[in-house]
DNA sequence: TCTGAATATATCAGAGTGATATAAAAGGGG
DNA sequence: CCCCTTTTATATCACTCTGATATATTCAGA
């Protein structure tokens, strides 16, 4: 079986909250964990024909449209999750085009990384406005299991904070290239 | 030629910098860029031989040793590498497994779930700590050209704020999950 | 009824990862 | 000076993941 296929460990966590398809899946992907995860479906049907063959899901009946396949976690794909669940995670390097870019900048116009920086910033007080959506619609309360409540409030919390964070440094970094 | 190979691009920013080997490159990334980029062996090597194929780089000649391969940037090479610097970034979506596990603990036993985050707080205080020594190496100004300075010092900056950012964060979610 | 948006699946080339293999040079201790 | 470990150096491979593209159906609204 694969190995180090991590989209399995989120299609595995998506499907054990409800049965889905993989359009289901893709939606639910850019719906919610879009911020700190993303699938593709180039990787999830071929995943999910992985998964079926190594009996971590299964296709759910009944549907009158042939199209569409639905697919649930069974008690394998239960357990390997949970398993997932439990493990160490390791830190996996994240890239980032911007600051690369910035780093290698000092030949620019000031002008210009100040530019860059503006956009930088507003991109991200867009990120946190919502976030901030997101937790008043949480607060509403709609159709989410209450134990979950309290953490999908922290993964909010977590996009706030950080984009709280970047902003601030915008406003410091647009400052000092103003200054140099 | 490839279109989406942003290794290319890392890789011209360095070979500004100073004529490199791959072995070079991979160093310069892992002291250097690690926290917001990474590279590795099997793409760097693949990605020079394109890159020279295109007259992007040239070699070195000279050098006794007949293994080792010193790669230089071409005008050519200079050109295309200052056109991405002035194009806009357009935003990668960023994994963090971390945070789709925490996601999905609303079924683990909350001790288990406070481990987790003291662990994740634990590995950015190293971090920032990491960053504060890499920014008092930089005010004592060793080799770095005098213009570089406040970009390297601008990359530094970022990431010790965003740990922060998730250190404060890791302590608010702990408080959290001790509450709830 | 037409039309565009949303639903749904599939495939492919190419980017990037992580492990492994190989081998020479450099450095340090006994 | 020899031995041993670490560092330098390149290369390859299977696998993961990305982004674009193709195709077809259903649904909502003008």
């Amino acid at each position: 079986m694969a190995l180090k296929n991590k989209s399995m460990y989120a299609i595995l966590g998506i499907l054990n909250l409800a049965p889905s398809t993989g359009y289901d899946i893709k939606k639910y992907s850019d719906k919610v964990l879009s911020g700190f995860w993303n699938e593709n479906f180039g990787h999830i049907y071929p995943t999910l024909k992985m998964m079926l063959e190594d009996g971590m899901i299964n296709i759910l009946p009944g549907e009158i449209n042939e199209k569409k396949v639905r697919y649930a976690i069974t008690e394998k794909g239960r357990m390997e999750y949970e398993a997932w669940l439990l493990e160490e995670t390791v830190q996996q390097p994240a890239r980032s085009e911007f600051m690369l870019k910035l780093l290698f900048s000092s030949s620019l116009p000031r002008e210009k990384v100040i530019f860059m920086l503006e956009d930088y910033k507003e991109l991200h007080e867009k990120n946190v406005g919502k976030y901030l959506e997101m937790q008043k619609d949480l607060e509403q309360g709609n159709a989410i299991a209450r134990d979950r409540v309290p953490f999908i409030n922290a993964v909010l919390r977590r996009g706030i904070l950080s984009g709280e964070a970047v902003i601030r440094w915008c406003d410091e970094t647009i400052e000092e290239m103003r200054r140099a």
